[in-house]
DNA sequence: CGTCATCTTGAGTACGATCAAGAGGGGTGG
DNA sequence: CCACCCCTCTTGATCGTACTCAAGATGACG
Protein backbone atom coordinates (compact mmCIF):
# COMPACT_ATOMS: atom_id res chain seq x y z
CA UNK A 1 0.00 0.00 0.00
CA UNK A 2 1.47 3.55 -0.97
CA UNK A 3 1.18 7.06 0.52
CA UNK A 4 2.19 10.15 -0.76
CA UNK A 5 3.35 13.05 1.44
CA UNK A 6 1.72 14.03 4.00
CA UNK A 7 -0.92 11.39 3.72
CA UNK A 8 -2.59 9.70 6.70
CA UNK A 9 -1.99 6.09 7.30
CA UNK A 10 -4.65 5.81 10.34
CA UNK A 11 -5.96 8.21 12.87
CA UNK A 12 -5.96 8.01 16.70
CA UNK A 13 -8.87 6.79 17.45
CA UNK A 14 -9.52 4.41 14.22
CA UNK A 15 -10.46 0.73 15.27
CA UNK A 16 -7.39 -1.00 14.97
CA UNK A 17 -8.01 -3.98 12.70
CA UNK A 18 -4.36 -3.98 11.13
CA UNK A 19 -1.28 -3.39 11.81
CA UNK A 20 1.80 -2.34 9.23
CA UNK A 21 4.96 -3.12 8.32
CA UNK A 22 7.01 -0.04 6.71
CA UNK A 23 8.42 -0.94 3.47
CA UNK A 24 10.24 2.09 2.28
CA UNK A 25 9.89 5.96 3.55
CA UNK A 26 9.27 7.58 6.61
CA UNK A 27 6.52 8.18 9.16
CA UNK A 28 5.58 10.47 11.73
CA UNK A 29 3.68 8.66 14.79
CA UNK A 30 2.01 11.55 16.49
CA UNK A 31 0.15 12.57 19.36
CA UNK A 32 -2.09 15.37 19.71
CA UNK A 33 -3.55 17.69 22.35
CA UNK A 34 -6.83 19.51 22.17
CA UNK A 35 -5.62 23.29 21.30
CA UNK A 36 -3.88 21.81 17.85
CA UNK A 37 -0.20 21.01 19.41
CA UNK A 38 1.14 17.79 18.09
CA UNK A 39 3.98 15.67 19.64
CA UNK A 40 5.43 13.29 17.29
CA UNK A 41 6.43 10.05 19.30
CA UNK A 42 8.63 8.56 16.72
CA UNK A 43 9.48 8.57 13.18
CA UNK A 44 9.73 4.96 11.88
CA UNK A 45 11.72 4.03 8.56
CA UNK A 46 12.04 0.75 6.55
CA UNK A 47 11.06 -2.18 8.41
CA UNK A 48 9.77 -1.22 11.76
CA UNK A 49 6.31 -2.06 12.78
CA UNK A 50 3.52 0.30 13.16
CA UNK A 51 0.46 -0.35 15.43
CA UNK A 52 1.22 -2.98 17.56
CA UNK A 53 0.07 -0.61 20.83
CA UNK A 54 -2.75 -3.04 20.32
CA UNK A 55 -6.04 -1.66 21.94
CA UNK A 56 -8.98 -1.75 20.36
CA UNK A 57 -8.00 1.67 18.94
CA UNK A 58 -4.95 3.24 17.50
CA UNK A 59 -3.64 5.83 20.49
CA UNK A 60 -2.06 7.93 17.96
CA UNK A 61 -2.05 9.08 14.16
CA UNK A 62 0.36 7.79 11.50
CA UNK A 63 1.57 9.92 8.43
CA UNK A 64 3.88 9.87 5.69
CA UNK A 65 6.28 11.98 5.79
CA UNK A 66 7.51 11.11 2.11
CA UNK A 67 6.73 8.63 0.03
CA UNK A 68 5.43 5.81 1.81
CA UNK A 69 5.25 2.13 1.04
CA UNK A 70 3.93 -0.09 3.90
CA UNK A 71 2.86 -3.71 4.02
CA UNK A 72 -0.68 -4.49 5.88
CA UNK A 73 -1.35 -6.94 8.26
CA UNK A 74 -4.44 -8.67 9.67
CA UNK A 75 -3.78 -8.26 13.42
CA UNK A 76 -6.86 -10.00 15.23
CA UNK A 77 -5.07 -13.23 14.92
CA UNK A 78 -1.85 -12.29 15.89
CA UNK A 79 -2.07 -13.11 19.46
CA UNK A 80 -2.84 -16.78 18.82
CA UNK A 81 -0.73 -16.60 16.06
CA UNK A 82 2.44 -15.04 18.41
CA UNK A 83 1.36 -18.50 20.93
CA UNK A 84 2.12 -20.83 17.36
CA UNK A 85 5.04 -19.10 15.53
CA UNK A 86 8.38 -18.75 17.05
CA UNK A 87 9.62 -16.13 14.60
CA UNK A 88 6.57 -13.67 14.48
CA UNK A 89 6.84 -13.73 18.46
CA UNK A 90 10.58 -12.92 18.45
CA UNK A 91 9.86 -10.21 15.61
CA UNK A 92 6.93 -8.59 17.48
CA UNK A 93 8.73 -8.78 20.83
CA UNK A 94 11.17 -7.01 19.78
CA UNK A 95 9.74 -4.56 18.02
CA UNK A 96 7.76 -3.36 21.19
CA UNK A 97 11.09 -4.05 23.17
CA UNK A 98 12.85 -1.53 20.94
CA UNK A 99 10.33 0.78 20.59
CA UNK A 100 9.90 0.97 24.22
CA UNK A 101 13.71 2.00 24.80
CA UNK A 102 13.62 3.89 21.87
CA UNK A 103 10.62 5.77 23.74
CA UNK A 104 11.97 5.87 26.82
CA UNK A 105 15.26 7.23 25.14
CA UNK A 106 13.27 10.24 24.02
CA UNK A 107 11.49 10.62 27.08
CA UNK A 108 14.92 11.94 28.33
CA UNK A 109 15.49 14.51 25.94
CA UNK A 110 12.06 15.93 25.96
CA UNK A 111 12.27 16.42 29.94
CA UNK A 112 15.76 17.45 30.50
CA UNK A 113 18.01 18.51 27.55
CA UNK A 114 18.21 22.10 26.22
CA UNK A 115 17.59 23.19 22.18
CA UNK A 116 20.98 22.28 21.12
CA UNK A 117 21.35 19.26 23.01
CA UNK A 118 18.27 17.67 21.54
CA UNK A 119 19.63 19.10 18.00
CA UNK A 120 22.39 17.05 18.32
CA UNK A 121 20.94 14.05 19.85
CA UNK A 122 18.87 13.94 16.77
CA UNK A 123 20.97 14.27 14.43
CA UNK A 124 23.84 11.68 15.42
CA UNK A 125 20.74 9.29 16.19
CA UNK A 126 19.43 10.56 12.24
CA UNK A 127 23.22 9.48 11.50
CA UNK A 128 23.01 6.00 13.13
CA UNK A 129 20.37 4.53 12.11
CA UNK A 130 20.25 5.53 8.41
CA UNK A 131 23.87 5.28 7.08
CA UNK A 132 25.93 3.69 10.10
CA UNK A 133 29.42 5.22 8.83
CA UNK A 134 28.63 8.18 6.58
CA UNK A 135 28.23 11.34 8.11
CA UNK A 136 25.74 12.67 5.56
CA UNK A 137 22.48 12.96 7.02
CA UNK A 138 19.07 13.70 4.75
CA UNK A 139 16.09 14.88 6.37
CA UNK A 140 13.13 13.66 4.83
CA UNK A 141 11.20 15.92 7.29
CA UNK A 142 10.61 19.60 7.87
CA UNK A 143 11.40 22.35 10.46
CA UNK A 144 7.92 21.37 11.59
CA UNK A 145 8.19 18.00 11.78
CA UNK A 146 11.57 18.35 13.28
CA UNK A 147 10.35 20.50 16.00
CA UNK A 148 7.01 18.74 17.22
CA UNK A 149 9.14 15.47 17.37
CA UNK A 150 11.75 17.85 19.99
CA UNK A 151 9.38 19.89 21.52
CA UNK A 152 10.78 22.84 20.17
CA UNK A 153 9.36 25.80 17.88
CA UNK A 154 10.45 25.61 14.15
CA UNK A 155 12.48 29.25 14.69
CA UNK A 156 14.29 27.65 17.56
CA UNK A 157 15.12 24.12 15.45
CA UNK A 158 16.57 26.85 12.28
CA UNK A 159 18.13 29.08 14.81
CA UNK A 160 20.13 25.98 16.74
CA UNK A 161 20.91 24.09 13.70
CA UNK A 162 22.63 27.40 12.35
CA UNK A 163 24.25 27.82 15.39
CA UNK A 164 25.85 24.22 15.08
CA UNK A 165 27.21 25.10 11.89
CA UNK A 166 28.72 28.72 12.74
CA UNK A 167 30.60 26.42 15.44
CA UNK A 168 31.79 23.77 12.69
CA UNK A 169 29.75 21.04 14.47
CA UNK A 170 28.21 20.22 11.12
CA UNK A 171 27.97 21.49 7.24
CA UNK A 172 24.81 22.45 6.00
CA UNK A 173 24.06 21.77 2.15
CA UNK A 174 20.45 23.00 1.71
CA UNK A 175 17.89 23.03 4.26
CA UNK A 176 17.42 18.95 4.10
CA UNK A 177 20.57 18.06 4.02
CA UNK A 178 23.34 18.11 6.73
CA UNK A 179 26.77 16.38 7.08
CA UNK A 180 28.11 15.83 10.72
CA UNK A 181 31.65 17.76 10.20
CA UNK A 182 32.80 16.97 13.96
CA UNK A 183 31.54 14.04 15.67
CA UNK A 184 33.20 14.20 18.49
CA UNK A 185 32.14 17.93 19.18
CA UNK A 186 28.82 16.49 18.24
CA UNK A 187 28.63 13.57 21.11
CA UNK A 188 30.05 15.97 23.67
CA UNK A 189 26.90 18.39 23.24
CA UNK A 190 24.40 15.61 23.34
CA UNK A 191 25.77 13.75 26.59
CA UNK A 192 22.85 11.33 26.28
CA UNK A 193 23.05 8.24 28.51
CA UNK B 1 11.67 -9.41 47.98
CA UNK B 2 11.53 -6.12 50.22
CA UNK B 3 12.89 -2.78 49.30
CA UNK B 4 12.54 0.43 51.55
CA UNK B 5 12.50 4.04 50.61
CA UNK B 6 15.26 5.04 47.82
CA UNK B 7 16.83 1.69 47.88
CA UNK B 8 17.91 0.52 44.02
CA UNK B 9 15.93 -2.66 42.44
CA UNK B 10 17.94 -2.53 39.55
CA UNK B 11 20.59 -0.42 37.74
CA UNK B 12 20.71 0.72 34.46
CA UNK B 13 23.23 -1.72 32.42
CA UNK B 14 23.13 -4.50 34.88
CA UNK B 15 22.43 -7.89 33.68
CA UNK B 16 18.87 -8.62 33.02
CA UNK B 17 18.20 -12.08 34.48
CA UNK B 18 14.72 -11.46 35.42
CA UNK B 19 11.60 -9.63 35.62
CA UNK B 20 9.42 -8.11 38.82
CA UNK B 21 6.10 -7.59 39.81
CA UNK B 22 5.35 -4.36 42.01
CA UNK B 23 3.30 -6.62 45.34
CA UNK B 24 2.51 -3.01 47.25
CA UNK B 25 4.48 0.64 47.41
CA UNK B 26 5.80 2.76 44.61
CA UNK B 27 8.89 2.18 41.99
CA UNK B 28 10.44 4.97 40.14
CA UNK B 29 12.35 3.84 36.57
CA UNK B 30 14.58 6.87 35.46
CA UNK B 31 17.03 7.06 33.40
CA UNK B 32 20.26 9.44 33.67
CA UNK B 33 22.47 11.92 31.31
CA UNK B 34 26.09 12.10 32.44
CA UNK B 35 25.93 15.51 34.53
CA UNK B 36 23.47 13.52 36.58
CA UNK B 37 20.27 15.25 35.24
CA UNK B 38 17.63 12.56 36.01
CA UNK B 39 14.11 12.10 34.15
CA UNK B 40 11.57 9.73 35.21
CA UNK B 41 10.19 7.51 32.84
CA UNK B 42 7.27 5.87 35.05
CA UNK B 43 6.01 5.39 38.63
CA UNK B 44 4.90 1.53 38.75
CA UNK B 45 2.55 0.98 41.52
CA UNK B 46 1.33 -2.85 42.72
CA UNK B 47 0.43 -5.21 39.66
CA UNK B 48 2.64 -3.76 37.58
CA UNK B 49 5.51 -5.49 35.87
CA UNK B 50 9.29 -4.05 35.83
CA UNK B 51 11.98 -4.47 33.50
CA UNK B 52 10.20 -6.56 30.49
CA UNK B 53 12.51 -3.91 28.51
CA UNK B 54 14.46 -7.23 27.68
CA UNK B 55 17.47 -6.18 25.97
CA UNK B 56 20.16 -7.79 27.51
CA UNK B 57 21.17 -5.20 30.03
CA UNK B 58 18.50 -3.26 31.53
CA UNK B 59 18.54 0.44 29.91
CA UNK B 60 16.53 2.19 32.94
CA UNK B 61 17.52 1.81 36.63
CA UNK B 62 14.50 0.85 39.00
CA UNK B 63 14.34 2.49 42.93
CA UNK B 64 11.62 2.48 45.89
CA UNK B 65 9.96 5.62 46.55
CA UNK B 66 8.44 4.07 49.54
CA UNK B 67 8.46 0.81 51.26
CA UNK B 68 8.03 -1.91 48.30
CA UNK B 69 7.63 -5.32 47.72
CA UNK B 70 8.46 -7.10 44.53
CA UNK B 71 8.05 -10.76 43.00
CA UNK B 72 10.86 -11.84 41.12
CA UNK B 73 10.70 -13.97 37.91
CA UNK B 74 12.95 -15.45 35.97
CA UNK B 75 13.30 -13.83 32.63
CA UNK B 76 15.34 -16.37 30.90
CA UNK B 77 12.97 -18.66 29.89
CA UNK B 78 10.12 -16.28 29.21
CA UNK B 79 10.12 -16.35 25.68
CA UNK B 80 9.54 -19.87 25.32
CA UNK B 81 6.92 -20.00 28.63
CA UNK B 82 4.84 -17.08 26.50
CA UNK B 83 4.69 -19.62 23.56
CA UNK B 84 2.67 -22.17 25.87
CA UNK B 85 1.13 -20.43 27.92
CA UNK B 86 -1.60 -18.13 26.55
CA UNK B 87 -2.49 -16.28 30.26
CA UNK B 88 1.12 -14.99 30.53
CA UNK B 89 1.39 -14.03 26.47
CA UNK B 90 -1.52 -11.74 27.33
CA UNK B 91 -0.32 -10.82 30.61
CA UNK B 92 2.94 -9.72 29.40
CA UNK B 93 2.09 -8.24 25.91
CA UNK B 94 -0.99 -6.32 27.41
CA UNK B 95 2.11 -5.16 29.86
CA UNK B 96 4.31 -3.83 27.43
CA UNK B 97 1.29 -2.39 25.80
CA UNK B 98 -0.19 -0.44 28.34
CA UNK B 99 3.19 1.23 29.14
CA UNK B 100 4.12 1.92 25.81
CA UNK B 101 0.42 3.51 25.41
CA UNK B 102 1.56 5.40 29.33
CA UNK B 103 5.02 6.26 28.06
CA UNK B 104 3.21 7.82 24.53
CA UNK B 105 0.81 10.23 26.72
CA UNK B 106 4.05 11.41 28.85
CA UNK B 107 5.92 12.21 25.60
CA UNK B 108 2.77 14.63 24.90
CA UNK B 109 3.22 16.33 28.33
CA UNK B 110 6.64 16.43 28.39
CA UNK B 111 7.16 18.00 24.96
CA UNK B 112 3.98 20.35 24.84
CA UNK B 113 2.61 21.26 27.63
CA UNK B 114 3.70 23.85 30.10
CA UNK B 115 3.98 23.38 33.88
CA UNK B 116 0.66 23.76 35.20
CA UNK B 117 -0.49 22.02 32.66
CA UNK B 118 1.82 19.27 33.42
CA UNK B 119 1.02 19.36 37.10
CA UNK B 120 -2.63 19.27 36.55
CA UNK B 121 -2.45 16.06 34.50
CA UNK B 122 -0.33 14.60 37.10
CA UNK B 123 -2.53 14.80 39.78
CA UNK B 124 -5.30 13.58 37.37
CA UNK B 125 -3.41 10.16 36.64
CA UNK B 126 -2.67 9.72 39.94
CA UNK B 127 -6.02 10.33 41.05
CA UNK B 128 -7.69 7.89 38.55
CA UNK B 129 -5.03 5.03 38.83
CA UNK B 130 -5.18 4.96 42.70
CA UNK B 131 -8.39 5.94 44.46
CA UNK B 132 -11.03 5.97 41.07
CA UNK B 133 -13.75 7.69 42.91
CA UNK B 134 -12.14 9.64 45.77
CA UNK B 135 -10.71 13.24 45.09
CA UNK B 136 -8.17 12.54 47.46
CA UNK B 137 -4.39 11.96 46.42
CA UNK B 138 -1.49 10.86 48.65
CA UNK B 139 2.01 11.42 47.03
CA UNK B 140 4.25 9.08 47.78
CA UNK B 141 6.97 10.86 45.81
CA UNK B 142 8.84 13.61 46.92
CA UNK B 143 9.27 17.05 44.89
CA UNK B 144 12.62 16.32 43.06
CA UNK B 145 10.83 13.06 41.91
CA UNK B 146 7.23 14.81 40.82
CA UNK B 147 9.99 17.96 39.31
CA UNK B 148 11.82 14.80 37.82
CA UNK B 149 9.05 13.28 36.33
CA UNK B 150 7.43 16.21 34.65
CA UNK B 151 10.37 17.61 33.52
CA UNK B 152 10.72 20.42 35.68
CA UNK B 153 12.34 21.88 38.48
CA UNK B 154 11.31 21.19 42.73
CA UNK B 155 10.78 24.83 42.70
CA UNK B 156 8.42 25.50 39.61
CA UNK B 157 6.48 22.35 41.14
CA UNK B 158 6.09 23.69 44.31
CA UNK B 159 4.91 27.34 42.80
CA UNK B 160 2.32 25.82 40.23
CA UNK B 161 0.62 23.48 43.46
CA UNK B 162 0.25 26.38 45.46
CA UNK B 163 -0.76 28.25 42.74
CA UNK B 164 -3.65 25.51 42.19
CA UNK B 165 -4.23 25.61 45.50
CA UNK B 166 -4.62 29.43 45.24
CA UNK B 167 -7.23 29.33 42.55
CA UNK B 168 -9.31 26.90 44.15
CA UNK B 169 -8.71 23.71 42.05
CA UNK B 170 -7.05 21.59 44.57
CA UNK B 171 -6.77 21.30 48.64
CA UNK B 172 -3.30 20.55 50.18
CA UNK B 173 -3.12 18.90 53.09
CA UNK B 174 0.54 19.07 54.24
CA UNK B 175 2.63 18.18 51.57
CA UNK B 176 2.81 14.82 50.71
CA UNK B 177 -1.64 15.07 50.49
CA UNK B 178 -3.61 16.97 47.91
CA UNK B 179 -7.44 16.90 47.00
CA UNK B 180 -8.88 18.14 43.82
CA UNK B 181 -11.37 20.53 44.42
CA UNK B 182 -12.62 21.40 41.17
CA UNK B 183 -11.94 18.29 38.70
CA UNK B 184 -13.84 20.36 36.08
CA UNK B 185 -11.24 23.21 35.96
CA UNK B 186 -8.24 20.48 36.33
CA UNK B 187 -9.68 18.67 33.34
CA UNK B 188 -9.64 22.19 31.59
CA UNK B 189 -6.40 23.06 32.63
CA UNK B 190 -4.59 19.66 31.68
CA UNK B 191 -6.84 19.18 28.21
CA UNK B 192 -5.02 16.73 27.27
CA UNK B 193 -5.58 13.98 24.80
C1' DC C 1 16.71 21.07 71.73
C1' DG C 2 19.47 20.66 67.64
C1' DT C 3 20.16 18.71 63.15
C1' DC C 4 19.01 17.37 58.75
C1' DA C 5 16.10 16.88 54.82
C1' DT C 6 12.33 18.63 52.44
C1' DC C 7 9.56 22.19 51.06
C1' DT C 8 8.42 27.05 50.29
C1' DT C 9 9.17 31.71 48.81
C1' DG C 10 11.60 35.62 46.69
C1' DA C 11 14.56 38.08 43.25
C1' DG C 12 16.96 38.07 39.07
C1' DT C 13 18.19 35.71 34.77
C1' DA C 14 18.13 33.15 30.56
C1' DC C 15 16.35 30.25 27.28
C1' DG C 16 13.10 29.34 24.12
C1' DA C 17 8.49 31.15 22.51
C1' DT C 18 6.07 34.54 20.08
C1' DC C 19 5.34 37.99 16.73
C1' DA C 20 6.82 39.82 12.50
C1' DA C 21 9.14 40.38 8.22
C1' DG C 22 11.90 38.79 4.56
C1' DA C 23 14.53 35.22 1.62
C1' DG C 24 14.76 31.10 -0.99
C1' DG C 25 12.86 27.45 -4.04
C1' DG C 26 9.65 24.82 -6.61
C1' DG C 27 5.61 24.57 -9.32
C1' DT C 28 2.07 26.44 -12.35
C1' DG C 29 0.23 29.18 -15.87
C1' DG C 30 0.47 32.92 -19.02
C1' DC D 1 10.90 31.69 -20.56
C1' DC D 2 9.48 34.58 -17.16
C1' DA D 3 6.20 36.11 -13.60
C1' DC D 4 3.69 34.93 -9.87
C1' DC D 5 2.27 32.34 -5.94
C1' DC D 6 2.80 29.45 -2.19
C1' DC D 7 5.30 27.01 1.13
C1' DT D 8 9.22 26.44 3.82
C1' DC D 9 12.97 28.26 5.99
C1' DT D 10 15.64 32.02 8.01
C1' DT D 11 16.47 36.01 10.77
C1' DG D 12 15.43 39.79 13.99
C1' DA D 13 13.17 41.95 18.12
C1' DT D 14 10.61 41.39 22.13
C1' DC D 15 8.35 38.80 25.69
C1' DG D 16 7.30 35.38 29.19
C1' DT D 17 7.87 31.11 31.52
C1' DA D 18 10.52 28.35 34.01
C1' DC D 19 15.32 28.07 35.80
C1' DT D 20 18.88 29.54 38.96
C1' DC D 21 20.56 31.20 43.11
C1' DA D 22 19.58 32.25 47.72
C1' DA D 23 17.35 32.36 52.11
C1' DG D 24 13.94 30.97 55.25
C1' DA D 25 10.10 27.76 56.98
C1' DT D 26 8.51 23.32 58.28
C1' DG D 27 8.69 18.84 60.05
C1' DA D 28 10.87 14.36 61.44
C1' DC D 29 14.09 12.21 64.28
C1' DG D 30 17.66 11.51 67.51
Amino acid sequence: MRFSRGQTIFFEGDDAKCFFEVVSGTVRCCGLIQDGRRQIHRFAGPGELLGLGGEKTFNYSAEAVDEVVVLIRDLSSLDEAIGCDGDLRRKVLDALRSELAAVRCHTVLLGRMNAIEKLAAFLLALSTRSNGIDSLIELPMTRIDIADFLGLTIETVSRKLHELHREGVIALDGPNRVRIADRRRMEAISEAA
